[in-house]
DNA sequence: TTATAGATTGCCT
DNA sequence: GGCAATCTATAAT
């Protein structure tokens, strides 16, 4: 138990990543993300996320097999696969089910709750004509998620995101969300129909397809 | 060995 | 709405 600017926080038990990604994607909903870097914290819950299977989902990265980009989806659960796309932007997975299987879950959007600051500057860092950006959409996005926290591939592909001590981590404050929506994913050309993107309903840190 | 598409974003018209 | 940015995996040559 860990205690944070009056919150009491508590890390996600391997066992809630050993399961169905959309058993996962759906209690991911209102947890937080939580990087920590020295004495400063940068941490948003979650409002947007999408499941990828480990078999049967051809939209999944590991419908493949295995790769050198996408082995993490592999191995145990509750680790980060951070992959990059478009010659731009990473995205991050969460790792799912018992090694061996890799499904996985897309965090696409946070509604910041600390570090606001930090993360503005550091998507100003890489472009300085942001001057102005709204502050709800500093995390909302994949690629936007990961700039505003600071992940890459190189520094955070594999971390165990079930261990605080790992610098970039899951938590629970006992926060539930009123009400789930789902909706299909976004970006993909292969299983549309599928409704595996779940979004706190409302919530103005979701992007704006279906908010 | 070369070509093309991709779980995105932001700037352009 | 179009499209450029330009890494990675995979399909085509």
């Amino acid at each position: 138990m860990i205690k944070q600017r009056g919150r009491q926080l508590r890390s996600l038990p391997r066992s809630f990543f050993s399961r169905d990604p959309r058993r996962v994607a759906r209690e991911l909903l209102g947890k937080l993300l939580i990087r920590n870097r020295g004495k400063k914290v940068l941490a948003g819950r979650i409002v947007e996320v999408e499941a990828y299977l480990g078999s049967g989902d051809p939209a999944a990265h590991a419908a493949a097999g295995v790769t050198a980009r996408n082995r993490v989806l592999f191995g145990p659960p509750g680790h980060a696969y951070v992959y990059f796309i478009y010659g731009n932007h990473y995205c991050l997975n969460v790792s799912c089910q018992p090694k061996g299987e890799a499904g996985c879950v897309l965090i696409r959007g946070l509604e910041p709750l600390a570090g606001d600051l930090d993360m503005a500057w550091a998507r100003l860092r890489a472009n300085p004509r942001r001057r102005g950006m709204a502050m709800h959409e500093l995390a909302t996005g994949p690629g936007r998620l990961c700039q505003a926290m600071g992940i890459t591939r190189v520094r955070d592909n594999g971390r165990d995101l079930a261990d605080p001590r790992s610098g970039l981590w899951l938590a629970d404050d006992g926060f539930r969300p009123r009400r789930i929506r789902r909706t299909p994913r976004v970006g993909i050309k292969r299983a549309v129909a599928r409704l595996l993107r779940y979004t706190i309903a409302g919530n103005p840190c979701v992007s704006a397809k279906n908010r």
